[in-house]
DNA sequence: ATATAATATATATAAAATATAAATAATATA
DNA sequence: TATATTATTTATATTTTATATATATTATAT
């Protein structure tokens, strides 16, 4: 296969796909007052427990300077506790409050619902194509970017 | 599989893939001082050859408004021409000019480059399973956003 | 111990992307 | 003709993203 044909391909479907689980999360989160991406930290701090700014900038791949900007936003409507690290001044601490943890429960539920009547007959194949064309997508690419030299972090 | 477990896998790969994607195209369309979005307005017209605003925003999921006001930009570079058409003037068709087309081949060829040493080592079978993988999960979540308007466009 | 460097976050600003409402003009339909 | 629909444009607001700079803290070197 052609270099050409298949960045094309995988560029056209990735567009694709982002932009078919935003129409499946946006709305959703937008009924309780959340943009896509602070539903995004949200569930990553569910997920991990404890974050820092500069972990989530990392996990997130959003500049540190915009993670603190959001979680100052998400901390002024409830969702989150920002707590300075005590043995190191710098660190700041993000984590969900009781309010933040509901709503990720609740958001994360109706996504679910939302998505789990499409995949009652769907195969076992089906979702281990996905995941391993997904992996092997994504170690390709991070060979392609982390290779020429750290750029952007 | 469980459908959360399934779809945090998903939306987890699918950013790390369309991130590093933009960390592949980014960096060369900026050398033409183009956003990634404009050059990907522009590989678009190289593609199909000539759009309305109207196809381009569905090809492209940008509201008509935004794709606009990107074409006029592009214009005002000389990247693509805006010909309103005769039998109904309420089309705008966009085509590119030969800057634009020039400037296409040129930033396409530089993202092969960039790529194709990294796919020298790769087996046919690494491409057809991604490309499988994006395939089916791209089918599988246009199911679930169209619902059942298959009738309707 | 003091100066310097590195780190983590914060602040401010600007550009770009995105969403939406309303306006305009052309066309289609009743 | 009157009305509705369609395609685009304009205007506006918000969000995301990328900067550059500032500040405080910690680590390192002399």
């Amino acid at each position: 296969m052609e270099v050409s044909e298949f960045k094309n391909i995988v560029w056209d479907y990735t567009r694709k796909i982002a932009e078919s689980l935003n129409c499946v999360f946006g709305p959703v989160s937008e009924e309780y007052g959340l943009t896509i991406m602070q539903t995004r930290i949200l569930m990553e701090l569910y997920h991990f427990e404890s974050h820092t700014i500069g972990s989530l900038a990392d996990r997130t791949c959003i500049a540190g300077a915009n993670i603190s900007a959001m979680c100052k936003k998400l901390q002024s409507r409830g969702m989150v506790e920002r707590i300075r690290n005590r043995e190191d001044e710098r660190v700041v601490m993000v984590a969900l409050t009781g309010l933040g943890k509901k709503t990720v429960l609740e958001i994360d539920k109706m996504c679910n619902e939302k998505i789990a009547r499409h995949l009652e007959n769907e195969t076992d194949e089906t979702f281990e194509d996905i995941i391993l064309g997904l992996k092997k997508l994504n170690e390709l690419l991070q060979r392609i970017n982390c290779t020429d030299s750290s750029s952007t972090k």
